[in-house]
DNA sequence: TTGAAAGCGCTAACAG
DNA sequence: CTGTTAGCGCTTTCAA
């Protein structure tokens, strides 16, 4: 149990005025004598004074809160996003609350309404890959509360995002592995219903089409983003009779994943088998051999998504502004063939 | 800006009651007659009343808030240990405000203060790399703010801790080496003055000790955290005449780090050069070969800690109880010898 | 059974 | 130049 912080009241007493004085004092008010500004904040230095966050909240009616909804907080990438969400939160004096939906909705909906519980003033959100129902993000757009989404967005909905471009990213590595003599080029995408995988499946379609390759719709596969899964549809690919040459996953744990199923059955990469993902740097030279990937500007994109945020909140008006920041293609070992 | 959320003085008025007939009948108080209560619940389910937390944290002089400080939020091994304190605060109906000292004693401090300012009830810290001076810390204990450290702690001062066995780790790794026939076992270690650092070590002597192996002191090398000075120390040791047939590292960073710079100057593992490291189970099946590890009991850890917080803010005293956490070798390709 | 009032820490309009 | 007062949303004692 912590000891009462001292408060504008203590520092009155002690010196025999009122409240008020002290409280302007304190903020430079013109209307105070110089000596008296002078003693009050000696004394207010000496007792170590900082106000009440909860008095000035409550008297303004805001939290400084930002509520951040992730699909799960245990990865690089998203622990990278937030501490760029972070830094422009301290920036402007906020901070930031953040939830796990776990990829699940209903945890979305109830990070949702607990977050809003707690008074935040406004959200930053991810959205859960199960999430096919906006309604939980509607009632807010109507309670004018500031919402941004990042990489996984509501389409329909006028929310400001920032995006990566993946769509650019998919057909960068349809290419590249074209280039280096692949032909039958296999991606594993994430759910249908997403964005992400939509506009990331525009890409590697448009990356077939200039490289003169035909779609075949065996070597797209969509799968949840389980590193089980992931396993799964990299089997699926590896049991055609007609085999892909190259594989990109849609994040890390699918590009490691199928990494894993790929040696485990005894291809090598990148001769028999070109490997390309999307991860940071540091999974992608730690593995072997080191990933081919295409690295998000995480921290970036939580700045970028903050930026918005604090963009929402003064004007007071709905802004839906749509960032989007691009994507490198970082060529290692896995899909450069030695032959 | 959201609209202004829904108080109980707007139920009063709408009810024509006083506020504190609403306030009551919210909690089910016995004075208040049935009738009224249902009607006065009736009208606050519709509304969607919810009480202000700004005002009862005024009120009761808590914010149900507690700052966490790590090293460095962009690790598997934090990002774990934050989500198992985030859990056992969720359900004491605390949420937690989380902070990176970025392994700096200095940006420890300063989140030290900002998280008082902002009226956290308390503090779970991991202290950063570099703390090698702990006055910040002693001031919380003499103003009774509840405190606890999980893993990197200050053994001088009496503060609840979190720990993980590494003493028992370490020995154990050494002694599987020496099962798998390494007779010159290495060991890169963290900054000499943290704790784990000191424990393992004394882990790592018992374990030479037990297996009738002399300590060179060439084997032992203390490096920062970080994967270049990690890659440096494994140079060294990589040039020693008489080089070490094994290796282990004492974190994530440092492991990989190894195991790229042996593998780089052309050693075969585990047949040349043993690995091993402290890692989690995802990290070390994604590389190649699969890295033996022992693995932090990390959620459980972050539990823990929580758990040892809330004991320590209701009993109104300060604690001093260390919990001991065990830890698990897990046997992997890299250093299981072929031969 | 219900209401009025005080107070948590702070600011700002209004008095003096 | 400084003090008084009301009010942010809530609980709780005291009064009715």
């Amino acid at each position: 149990m912590g000891k009462r912080h001292i408060s504008l009241k203590d520092l009155a007493h002690e010196l025999g005025v009122s409240i008020s004085t002290v409280s302007r004092a304190l903020k430079n008010h013109p209307d105070i004598s110089p000596e008296m500004t002078k003693k009050i904040k000696a004394l207010a230095e000496e007792r170590n004074y900082t106000p009440n966050p909860l008095a000035m909240g409550l008297l303004r009616q805001q939290t400084k809160m930002i509520g951040v909804i992730v699909p799960d907080i245990n990865t690089h990438f998203y622990s990278s996003i937030i501490s760029g969400i972070e830094k422009v939160a301290k920036e402007h004096g906020y901070f930031i609350v953040i939830t796990s939906s776990n990829e699940s909705m209903q945890k979305e909906i109830e990070s949702v309404e607990n977050l809003l519980k707690s008074r935040v003033e406004g959200l930053i959100v991810c959205l859960s890959q199960e999430t096919n129902d906006f309604t939980h993000f509607e009632k807010l757009i109507r309670n004018e509360i500031p919402l941004v989404f990042f990489d996984r967005v509501c389409e329909e909905l006028e929310v400001p995002a920032v995006l990566a471009n993946g769509q650019d990213a998919t057909k960068k590595i349809t290419q590249h592995f074209f280039k280096n003599g692949c032909k039958r080029i296999a991606y594993i995408s994430g759910p249908e219903h997403l964005n992400i995988s939509q506009n990331r499946k525009v890409g590697y379609l448009n990356g077939l089409k200039e490289c003169g390759l035909e779609y075949d719709q065996d070597l797209l596969i969509h799968c949840n983003l389980s590193i089980e899964d992931a396993k799964l549809a990299t089997q699926k690919l590896l049991r055609l009779k007609n085999k892909p040459d190259a594989i990109f996953g849609v994040n890390d744990t699918i590009a490691f994943a199928a990494m894993i199923e790929v040696k485990k059955q005894g291809y090598k990469i990148p001769d028999d088998i070109s490997l390309a993902g999307f991860t940071d740097e540091f999974h992608s030279i730690v593995v072997d051999p080191p990933l081919t990937s295409v690295s998000h500007p995480t921290f970036q994109m939580g700045e970028e998504a903050a930026k918005l945020f604090f963009e929402s909140i003064e004007k007071e008006t709905n802004i839906n502004k749509k960032v989007m920041l691009p994507i490198d293609l970082v060529v290692r070992e896995s899909s450069v063939k030695k032959q």
